[in-house]
RNA sequence: GCACGGGUAGCUUAGUCAGGACUAAAGCAACAGACUGAAAAUCUGAAGAUCGGGAGUUCGAAUCUCUCCCCCGUGCA
């Protein structure tokens, strides 16, 4: 008995991830016993059922509100492919791994148990690891309080309290990095210890598809986005942000462009360096992305202009 | 053209007044890397400069003097 397939679509962003698992998702044309099977065209017609649904994968789209400058994919761009973990937390509030995990886990099931096959899609490498790694993290919540106690001290006070908490933790972890010792602190302090993460083997099998570009065409694909945002009404979606009470700090821990917006409505920047500083950022946000994935050996990389190669591949992969 | 201001890593600058541990510092970029309930976040590392050129004064010059070159700014023509 064979473990049910997972399809998951990774790679730096604007390589173009979205649309092609829709193009997937609608290419395929029947399931047997939950395999699927693709049609010859690679198009489903209107009357066909559609027999793929998108998990996403990105830490940012899991907010309300936070569309164009995510990228978020429109309704008339799913194209009746169904999307999940989409608009799923006030971005007030922090999401989390392990609440991805948990949620992307509970529509896996659904959507199999339904005849479908799950593609999840994205670009945030910690997600889709935990989930194809099938990773336990310690269950302890975030004490925000503590956190903005402990934010108040230096990264070699921190390093000091966990080396006493937890030697063995604070051997491995980076001590000058102040996110990882309070999170290692804020578990080492209702555990006792920072437990070893464990690994266990999924029950799905997961095909891992990465998209590359040349870095020029990426670059030049982050340019011409950054226009279309703009002229979309990006700005005034970051404002509209924070008039509904979304704070600038908050704004700007969000990363890329919320952060040069919120920096730009403070008028610490001026427009020109808005620009430049977005296309800068999600330019160094793609090789961080990149730099992630290349550790993992299992996933297959494709060049992204070649849609028609990567189909076939599939065709192949999943029967 | 004259006067004053300026020329220090790829870029922006600190240091020049009062020469001395300057064997030239920082931020950004570029490069490499980490990541185990924040991951578009957070963090690390190495590299990078004959201090515009030359001459001089001095034990010692990015720093003082002379001279040449370059760009911009302001004033005078």
């Amino acid at each position: 008995m064979s473990k049910p397939k997972v399809l998951v679509i990774l790679g730096p962003t604007a390589v173009g991830k979205s649309d092609l698992a829709v193009e997937i998702a609608l290419s395929i044309t029947g399931l047997k016993r939950g395999i699927p099977t693709f049609g010859r065209t690679g198009e489903s017609t209107s009357k066909s059922p559609v027999l793929g649904e998108v998990i996403s994968a990105d830490s940012r789209q899991v907010y309300t509100g936070l569309d164009i400058g995510t990228g978020k994919i429109t309704k008339k761009e799913m194209r009746g492919v169904p999307h999940h973990l989409l608009d799923v937390m006030n971005p007030k509030k922090v999401f989390s791994v392990e609440l991805w995990k948990k949620y992307t886990e509970a529509a896996i099931k659904d959507i199999l148990s339904r005849g479908k096959l799950p593609i999840i899609c994205g670009g945030t490498g910690f997600y889709i690891q935990s989930i194809v790694d099938n990773i336990t993290l310690p269950d302890v919540p975030a004490d925000l309080k503590l956190r903005k106690k402990l934010s108040l001290k230096s990264t070699d006070e921190l390093f000091l309290m966990l080396k006493k908490l937890d030697p063995k933790r604070a051997k491995n972890i980076d001590a000058k990095n102040p996110v990882r010792l309070i999170r290692a602190i804020e578990i080492a302090q209702t555990l006792g210890t920072v437990p070893k993460v464990k690994k266990v083997k999924s029950q799905y099998e997961f095909i891992q598809i990465g998209l590359t570009l040349l870095p020029e065409i990426l670059r030049e694909k982050i340019h011409a986005r950054l226009l279309s945002r703009m002229k979309k009404g990006m700005l005034a979606e970051a404002q509209r942000l924070h008039a509904s009470g979304l704070s600038y700090k908050r704004m700007e821990a969000l990363g890329l462009e919320y952060r040069y917006l919120a920096l730009y409505l403070q008028k610490k920047i001026s427009k020109k360096e808005l620009a430049e500083q977005i296309e800068l950022g999600n330019v160094q946000y793609a090789r961080r992305q990149m730099q992630w994935f290349k550790r993992d050996k299992r996933i297959e990389w494709f060049d992204g202009e070649k849609k028609a190669t990567i189909k076939k591949h599939l065709k192949q992969k999943l029967f």
